[in-house]
DNA sequence: CGGTGCGGGTCTA
DNA sequence: TAGACCCGCACCG
C-alpha cells in the first residue's frame, strides 16, 4: 500500500490495474444501479475498466482521506494531518485545512476565484474567472504574456475589461478576459467546506489557463494602475532593469527547477505517481466521451494551447497550465455525478486508478501533438510547482502522457483511466440516492458567455513579478516545496505539514458543519451527536447525524472512526435516508443556530 | 473600492 | 431538475 499525500493506494492497484476490488467496482460503476448508462459517451464501458481504481481504504490507515466534499460525512482529521495551505490548487484535488488556517478560512485563491451561487449552504462554491489577457497576445520585454488576475468583483472586472493593456510596447492592446474552462468546458470550481475541525477543500476542473499574477503584482498595478510596464519605448529606468533581471533570474531558476523535474525517474517506479497523478489526472476520463467533453476545448483553444507551447521559452515559470488542463483538461465523468438534493450539488468523485498506466492516461483532445507532448511535461513540472499537496507526474509522466496525451483522443482510455466513484453514492448504494448523471455530456464551452474572449493567445506562462511581489518568493518556495512532495510521495505527505493557525477560530459559515465530521478511529460510537453537533444543522447535517449513528460515527473530536465512505472490502455504510434533499430548491436553511457551536452562521470572516 | 459571501432569480439543457 | 450565471445587498478591510 502506498500513502500519497495521505490518500492510500494500494501498490497493486498502483502497479497493476486491476479490478480487485469487486466492492469498489460495484460503486464504480453506479450505471448497474439504474437506467443512466454511466457514460452516454462512445464507450460506456471506459470508466469501469475493470474497476481498477483504487478506492484508498479507509483500513489502510488513511481512510479519513477519503472524502468528497459531498460527502454527508466527512472525515476527521487529526491535526497532524492537515495539509498545508496551497493557494495554487489545479486539478481534481482535494485539501483538508485547519479550521485556523487563516488562508483557508479566508478561502484564498491564487486563483481569480468568484463565488458561485450553487445554493447550498453547506458548501461554498467558487469558480475561476480565467485570467486577464492583452487581446493583442502582446508579448512583454521577457517574451512573457499579460496574465493578471481578473477581479473578483464584477464591477470591477467589467472596468479592467478593455484596460488598456499595461505593456508599454503593446499598441493597442486591451486587457481582456480568458475564460476558464478547465472543468468539462466550464470553470473550475473550488468547494469549501467547514466541518469539524478542518476546512475541507475540493477542487474540479484543471485550469486551463495561466496562474494569474498575484493582484498585487507589479504589473498589475501598472494594469491599473496606469503604471507602464517596460517596453522597448520604455521609459527604461532602474525598475525595468530589475524587471528585466528579474525575468532572466526566474527564467533560469526555472528552468532548473523544470529541468529537475523532468530528470526525476518515474517511469520505472510507478509508485513513483504522485497524488496529482491519481486525483489530478483521474479528473478527466469523465467525459463519457471526451470528444464531447470541451475540458480541452477543441474548438479554438486548441491552438491557443498550441500557441502557449510554441512561446514556452518561460514555460517553467509556475503559471503554465497544468497538463491536464492544457492538453486535456480532465473532466469528470458523467457517470459519477450525482445529486443528493435539490441544491445543485454534483457529487463528482474522481476515483482513480491508481495505476501508472491511469495516471498518464489523461485523456487529450489536443490535436496538436508536439505541443501536447512538450505540455505534458511542463504540466508535471507545472503540478508540482503549482503548490498541490501532490505531487505531480513526473517526467515520465510527461513522457506517458505524451503518448496518451497527443494521441489518445479517444475518451476510453486503454491503460487504466482515472475514474470516479461518488462516494456519496457508494455510501447510498441500497439508498437508491445516488443516481448517476453524465457531468461532460455536453459541450459546455461554447456556452461559455461572459468575456468570451476565448481567441488563441499565444501567451506565455510568466510572472514578470515573480520576483518582484512578496508572492514570488512564496511561490518558489511553493516550487521547491512540490519537489520534494514528489520525492516524499510513498511515504505520508501530510505529516509534518505545516499549517498555519490562529488563535481566532472560525466563526462559521453557513457551509460550516461542525457536526459533519467523522471521529477518528471511532467504529462503534454513536454518541458523537451531542458532541459534535451544535447549532448548524439542516437536512444534511441531519442525515449526517445519523449516518454518525447509525454507521457508528462519533462526530465529536476525539473519537476515532472509521473512513466516511465504505472502503474495498469494507461494508457500506448504513443505508442513508431515501433522499439528502433539502426542503427547499434553493437554499433555505434553517438558519442554523450557530449558538452552540459559536459560531455565527453568516460570518463569513 | 474591491473582496467575499449570501441568496433570489434566470437561462439552458 | 441541475448547473452556470447574473445581480443586488451586506459586511469587511
Amino acid at each position: 500500500m502506498v500513502v500519497i499525500n495521505g490518500y492510500s493506494f494500494k501498490t497493486q492497484q498502483l502497479l497493476t490495474q486491476q479490478p480487485d476490488h469487486p466492492q469498489l467496482s460495484q460503486f464504480a460503476q453506479p450505471q448497474s444501479q439504474g437506467p443512466h448508462p454511466v457514460h452516454p459517451g462512445p464507450s460506456p464501458g471506459q470508466q469501469q475498466a475493470g474497476g481498477s481504481m483504487t478506492m484508498p481504504s479507509s483500513s489502510a490507515g488513511k481512510g479519513k482521506r477519503e472524502w468528497d466534499i459531498n460527502d454527508a460525512i466527512v472525515p476527521h482529521v487529526p491535526d497532524q494531518e492537515f495539509d498545508e495551505f496551497n493557494e495554487w490548487s489545479d486539478g481534481h484535488v482535494r485539501h483538508i485545512y485547519s479550521l485556523h488556517n487563516e488562508e483557508a478560512k479566508k478561502h484564498i485563491s491564487g486563483w481569480a476565484m468568484r463565488n458561485t451561487n450553487n445554493h447550498n449552504v453547506n458548501i461554498l462554491k467558487k469558480s475561476c474567472l480565467g485570467v486577464l489577457v492583452c487581446s493583442q497576445h502582446c508579448t512583454l520585454p521577457n517574451g512573457s504574456k499579460i496574465n493578471l488576475r481578473p477581479a473578483i468583483c464584477d464591477k470591477a472586472r467589467r472596468k479592467q475589461e478593455g484596460k488598456a493593456c499595461p505593456n508599454k510596447s503593446c499598441r493597442g492592446g486591451r486587457l481582456e478576459i480568458k475564460p476558464c474552462r478547465g472543468h468539462c468546458g466550464y470553470p473550475v470550481t473550488h468547494f469549501w467546506r467547514h466541518s469539524g475541525n478542518a476546512i475541507f477543500f475540493q477542487a474540479k476542473g484543471v485550469h486551463d489557463h495561466l496562474r494569474p499574477d498575484p493582484k498585487n503584482s507589479s504589473v498589475s498595478k501598472r494594469a491599473f494602475g496606469r503604471v507602464p510596464l517596460g517596453g522597448k519605448s520604455g521609459n527604461g529606468s532602474v525598475a525595468k532593469k530589475s524587471v528585466i533581471a528579474g525575468l532572466v533570474k526566474q527564467a533560469k531558476q526555472q528552468h532548473s527547477l523544470i529541468s529537475k523535474v523532468l530528470k526525476r525517474p518515474a517511469v520505472s517506479n510507478p509508485l513513483a505517481h504522485t497524488a496529482l497523478d491519481i486525483y489530478q489526472y483521474n479528473a478527466c476520463g469523465k467525459c463519457a466521451a471526451y470528444s464531447h467533453c470541451t475540458c480541452s476545448y477543441l474548438d479554438d483553444s486548441n491552438t491557443t494551447r498550441s500557441h502557449q507551447l510554441s512561446q514556452s521559452s518561460n514555460y517553467g515559470t509556475n503559471s503554465w497550465p497544468l497538463s491536464g488542463s492544457e492538453s486535456s483538461a480532465p473532466c469528470e465523468t458523467a457517470a459519477n455525478v450525482f445529486t443528493v438534493n435539490h441544491q445543485h450539488i454534483t457529487y463528482n468523485y474522481p476515483i482513480y486508478h491508481a495505476t501508472p498506466a491511469a495516471a498518464t492516461a489523461a485523456p487529450s483532445k489536443s490535436p496538436s501533438l508536439p505541443y501536447t507532448c512538450s505540455i505534458s511535461e511542463l504540466a508535471a513540472y507545472q503540478q508540482s510547482s503549482s503548490g498541490n499537496s501532490f505531487a505531480m507526474g513526473v517526467p515520465v509522466h510527461g513522457h506517458t502522457q505524451c503518448q496518451a496525451v497527443a494521441y489518445d483522443s479517444s475518451p476510453q482510455l486503454a491503460t487504466p483511466e482515472p475514474e470516479f466513484i461518488n462516494y456519496s453514492q457508494i455510501k447510498h448504494l441500497g439508498g437508491g440516492v445516488g443516481q448517476e448523471e453524465i457531468s461532460c455530456k455536453a459541450e459546455p464551452g461554447p456556452t461559455i458567455k461572459y468575456n468570451a474572449t476565448v481567441e488563441t493567445q499565444p501567451y506565455v506562462e510568466d510572472n514578470y513579478d515573480y520576483y518582484y511581489s512578496p508572492k514570488a518568493e512564496y511561490e518558489m518556495q511553493q516550487h521547491h516545496h512540490q519537489q520534494q512532495n514528489h520525492q516524499q510521495f510513498g511515504g505520508n505527505q501530510t505529516a509534518g505539514h505545516h499549517y498555519y493557525e490562529s488563535s481566532s477560530g472560525y466563526n462559521g459559515v453557513s457551509y460550516f458543519d461542525t457536526g459533519t465530521t467523522t471521529a477518528p478511529g471511532n467504529t462503534a460510537t454513536g454518541n458523537g451527536l451531542e458532541a459534535g453537533y451544535g447549532g448548524y444543522y439542516d437536512h444534511y447535517t441531519s442525515y449526517e447525524q445519523q449516518m454518525a449513528v447509525a454507521g457508528g460515527f462519533a462526530t465529536a473530536a476525539g473519537s476515532t472512526a472509521p473512513a466516511v465512505v465504505a472502503p474495498p472490502g469494507h461494508p457500506p455504510p448504513p443505508p442513508p435516508p431515501p433522499t439528502l434533499t433539502y426542503h427547499h430548491h434553493h437554499h433555505h436553511h434553517l438558519h442554523h443556530p450557530a449558538a452552540a457551536t459559536g459560531l455565527a452562521p453568516s460570518v463569513t470572516h
